[in-house]
Parts: structure tokens; sequence; C-alpha cells
DNA sequence: ATAAAAGTATCGGACGTCCAATATGTTATC
DNA sequence: GATAACATATTGGACGTCCGATACTTTTAT
């Protein structure tokens, strides 16, 4: 859905760019039932464009999507601002 | 294993700081098969005060926790980035 | 000493997630 | 227009995660 903010995609894309994210491609089995979900509940349109359906993220998506992002940065943002201190001081120590 | 890299603690307080982080408490069924699982892998080691066990981070702990965030960074790095900038955004917008 | 409380622990099962296999429709290619 | 390639889709099942219930041990309170 975070994806989607920016701009709008097809399922492969979508894959391609979970792929680049954290190393492997979801199967199709696992990506296509998720994006149906989404659009069952509103949070994405969809639209064909030749043989590709394009996903389009709604007003309510955008405002799942935030919401959903204030609770997952609530969960891990001490986690992430010490893990990138830790990484600013080791560059530091090297130069 | 993140918030055992700052101090040591007992099952119980790692419940606690858990809740703090994500609203509801894990259940003990959930806690101390983890807590022991980490301790069969050699990430943690463990020692009896009272009727409390404490449970430490070992040296291949610590590795290891660097190591599973670093992975964890760099899938949610930048949604984390993007959403400090667009908070960041708002509040300016405030003032 | 006995009861209550705190802390640790285990077991079952419900539920969710993900993948492999497979199928179907659509656009290129020849 | 047959074949290959691309994209979407469904189903089944393996596997993992998490919780509720329950039990055990150790400490504190009375």
């Amino acid at each position: 859905m975070w994806m989607l903010r920016k701009r709008d995609m097809y399922g492969q894309e979508v894959a391609e760019e979970l792929e680049r994210m954290r190393g492997t491609k979801p199967n199709s089995g696992t990506l296509y039932p998720a994006l149906k979900e989404l659009e069952k509940q509103g949070m994405v349109e969809t639209r064909k464009e030749g043989r590709r359906k394009i996903y389009k993220l709604t007003e309510t998506g955008h405002a799942g999507a935030m919401e959903a992002c204030e609770y997952f940065c609530a969960m891990y943002g001490d986690m992430f601002r010490e893990f990138n201190e830790i990484k600013a001081g080791q560059s530091a120590a090297v130069s």
C-alpha cells in the first residue's frame, strides 16, 4: 500500500518493488489475493490497460496507509532511530 | 532482542516493554517459548535471581540483533524516512 | 504455616501467511 | 493463426504465530 502512494502500478510492478525491498518476489498466490482484499476494502481501485490491471490507491487507501504506517512507526521508530545513530557513529569513526 | 541490547531483563519486563511499544502484552505462551528459542540459539544467556529469570544478550545475540535490524531497516527504511518527512511537513504547516 | 501473588513454563488449537501448482485470459511474434 | 510470453487468478496445503488454559515454582504477606 505504501508503495502505491507514489504511483499507480500493476501487479507485477508491485511484485518487483517488493523484491527490491526485501529480496524475494511474492508469489502470485500471495500477491493477487492481497490486492483483491485491498480492493474489496475500498483501499484500491483498478482499471485495465491491455493485459495489465492497474492498481490505484483511493482516498480511503491513502488514509489507511497513513494510519497503518503511524502504528508501525510508533512500534519500531525507536529501533530505527537508534540503528541509524549507530550506523552514523560507525561511519564517522572511519573518517 | 533489540530491547535486550540496552539492559538485561526478566520475562515480565520484556512483556511490559513490548506492551509499551505495540499496545498489547504478549501472552506467556508466546513470550517464553520465544525466549527459550533465543537461548537455544545462543542469542541470550540466563541467570536466576529469586523467582525471576534474567535474560542477557550474548555476543552472538548482539551480532544477531544488528544483522536482523540491518535487514529490517533495509526493507522499511524508505517508508520510515518518508513518513517522518510527511510528519515534519505537517507540523511545520501548523506553526 | 498457609494463602496469595509473582514469575516461569507447556500444551492445544485457532488463525494467518505464504508458496507451489495450476488455470485462464491477453498481447506479441513468427 | 499458432505459439510463446506476459499477466492475472484460484486452490490446496505446509508452516508459523499467537493466544487461552493450565500448571508449577518461588517469594511475600498474614
